[in-house]
DNA sequence: TCTGCCGGGGA
DNA sequence: TCCCCGGCAGA
């Protein structure tokens, strides 16, 4: 029975594996740690793991390590749930396997594989038997780690241990995405699904409709917000970084929501949902970072400046000589995308997801805008109003002058939820005022 | 006409 | 301060 609610992604570590050991036969064991290089934040993957992520096996015997009982090893090292599979592997002998026998998973040893005929000899004792005897396996058949499910149930398709190599298989020959086996596959299996009846999918549409407010949410946060202020500004090159934020200053290159989080994304049914938690899209991710490489530099923003720095420090340090005010720079100057090598988002699409004054072009068009207003001496509009628009103040006292804010072209909490679940509004919109939630 | 939200007022 | 709503103005 499921409880339709989508599991978080589960760490590795405590994932049975199996992993070379010194005479080159393969041992099982526990990941006990997973080490990730510095420069993991290249890795948008959500888990931090890149194909040069080291992982520590704890290995549950000695034998034939060499007295060791942990190692490091590389992902395409390890053979197990969200690593490698055992095909393609050339198996040495007495290597310790596992295979279904008379509808029992029994342990053995590999005595002879033919690795072209697609043949393993293995040498089994099963229980009740007098003697230990042969019996011929393809490699598919053979495990190398031992089933979690019951012996009774281990004729079955949808051994666990095969799932997993067949998972990791799959991965290998076609992307680093594990695919989950069809809903019909899982019916022996013990595994937890990760989601497989109508209901649940149901359930999951909601989730992912959820999650998807959840994203628009985070995409209009503060850039005083605890999370704005950690960044590096070079993630801004990537267009891919799930970073974002609301100011128009600080704004990085457009980034869609998630993956996982798209209603529509069919990885998500497939990948975010394994119950491995492994989803290592190295080789789709990178490409695409290297698409659009940009430059971003920051452009002064007060009237009659509009000088360009290449880094935040420095135009920060220039707004000094403005006499801004501490902690209001951010309003007074503007991140301007240079070295575009593909086209400039639109409003359409990706964009979509995110407010339009994240949007360069619509920041441009603000900023222009009111860089005009502020030349033409028109009459200075509150702090509030510009605040609000993300541009930079003009350096003038408080006026009673206050235009109308300009109308949001986002989706409001009226459009999203609807007159029907008012409830869910926010309490801005409830009240009739501006949109604290998808607010500009 | 719809919708966002300002401004004002009541509790 | 919270909450509600009339009404303005942009889309």
């Amino acid at each position: 029975m499921s409880t339709g609610k989508r599991l978080a992604k589960r760490s590795i570590i405590g994932t049975r594996v199996c992993a070379p050991g010194e005479d080159g036969k393969y041992y099982s064991g526990v990941i006990q740690a997973v080490k990730t290089p510095a420069n993991f934040l290249e890795n948008n993957n959500c888990i931090n793991l890149t194909p040069n992520t080291r992982y520590t096996v704890r290995f549950d015997s000695r034998q034939g390590n060499l007295g060791r009982t942990t190692a490091e090893f590389f992902e395409m090292d390890l053979i197990g749930p969200g690593f490698q599979s055992v095909l393609g592997l050339k198996l040495v002998p007495e290597q310790k396997c596992f295979v279904t026998y008379n509808g029992r998973e029994v342990s053995g040893e590999v005595c002879k594989h033919y690795f072209e005929r697609d043949e393993v000899i293995i040498r089994i004792h099963p229980p009740g038997s007098e003697a230990p005897f042969e019996v011929q396996k393809r490699l598919e058949e053979v495990r190398l780690l031992e089933s979690r499910k019951s012996a009774r149930l281990a004729d079955q398709d949808t051994d666990f241990a095969r799932l997993a190599d067949m998972a990791g298989d799959r991965k290998r020959t076609a992307s680093h995405t594990i695919d989950v086996p069809a809903p019909s596959t899982h019916l022996g299996s013990r595994k937890r699904r990760p989601s497989s009846s109508q209901d649940d999918n149901y359930k999951d549409t909601q989730m992912d409709e959820c999650s998807a407010a959840l994203v628009l949410m985070s995409l209009s946060c503060s850039p005083h917000s605890p999370n704005f202020n950690g960044f590096p500004w070079r993630l801004s090159t990537s267009p891919d970084s799930n970073i974002s934020s609301s100011s128009a200053s600080y704004r990085s290159t457009p980034s869609p929501p998630p993956r996982a989080y798209s209603p529509q994304s069919a990885p998500l049914s497939s990948s975010a949902g394994s119950d491995e938690g492994i989803v290592m899209d190295y080789q789709d991710e990178q490409p695409r970072k290297k698409k659009n490489v940009t430059r971003i530099v920051f452009q002064c923003m007060w009237p009659s400046c509009l000088k360009i720095r290449d880094t935040c420090e420095a135009i920060l340090a220039h707004l000094k000589d403005h006499d801004v005010l501490p902690g209001e720079e951010e309003f007074y100057f503007t991140e301007v995308e240079l070295g575009l090598t593909s086209p400039p988002p639109t409003l359409s699409h990706r964009d979509m997801a995110r407010p339009p004054h994240e949007d360069p072009d619509y920041q441009r068009q603000i900023v222009g805008s009111f860089r005009q207003t502020l030349l033409a001496s028109a009459p200075p509009q509150s702090p509030h109003k510009l605040l609000k628009l993300s541009s930079p103040r003009p350096h003038s006292p408080k006026t009673p002058a206050s235009p109308r804010r300009v109308r949001g072209e986002n989706k409001k909490c009226r459009k999203v939820y609807g007159m029907d679940h008012r409830e869910q509004w926010c309490t801005q919109c409830k009240w009739k005022k501006a949109c604290s939630r998808f607010g500009d």
